[in-house]
DNA sequence: TAAACAGTTCGACAGAAGTCGAACTGTTGC
DNA sequence: GCAACAGTTCGACTTCTGTCGAACTGTTTA
């Protein structure tokens, strides 16, 4: 039910959003939520090899910087990527971040 | 004649490019040169109010990123952003990131 | 060849960021 | 209540960044 605090749209900085998608382990966080089209998917599910306060860390910058949003849903924590508040404020961003990923994922 | 390093377009990568984009003074530069529309500025019409080795050390991180490229011309370095490169291996991210510096620019 | 000029490189420094284990908060279920 | 679970926060550490002055490379001009 409660939510994390994240920024309103009209907050997000065009600095703080490149700076959040420019790490790897970030950028891999980002394409599992797209690739699961709208549906949450809990830290957990978002684990890399890296100990859950490393993953925490990035979920947090992901977070303020208005890349995601994060609600409590019983004990965990459901994340989605910010696609509408992103597209409003930054047109066509994440789309191109988007496909840039999946380019560079299959080589 | 001769240029500085700067990688081709296969070599771009997505976290270094947003790198980048992700630092004030460079995102700065990067307005200043898509305002003079193609018409390539010298590292002299480019300084912020830092020493030009501060300003050479961004100047660096955007030619390694592949976001500029640099030519001597006598006694000058003339930097131009590279849109073309951008534009076919990032589609649109160039397009999206200026409006946003322009954006920002007015409040 | 010497001085002025445009940038880069070097070295040192302070502050920021990534990494990880341990401790902590809050939820679920026995 | 208590153990298990999901994440966050904290603290320590190392590495990376930004900043700047000084020294350096290369070009122009006198």
């Amino acid at each position: 039910m409660a939510a994390l605090e994240f920024p309103s749209p009209d907050q997000f900085e065009l600095t703080g959003v490149m700076y959040a998608l420019s790490d790897p382990t970030r950028l891999a966080i980002v394409g599992q939520l797209a690739s699961s089209r709208g549906r949450p998917l809990s830290c957990t599910a978002l684990l890399a090899d890296r100990p859950k306060s490393s993953m925490s860390h990035h979920f947090k910058i992901l977070r303020q910087a208005g890349v995601i949003e994060t609600t409590a849903e019983g004990k965990e924590h459901l994340n989605r990527l910010r696609i509408g508040d992103l597209e409003a404020r930054f047109p066509g961003l994440m789309k191109t971040v988007l496909r840039a990923i999946r380019t560079e994922a299959q080589g």
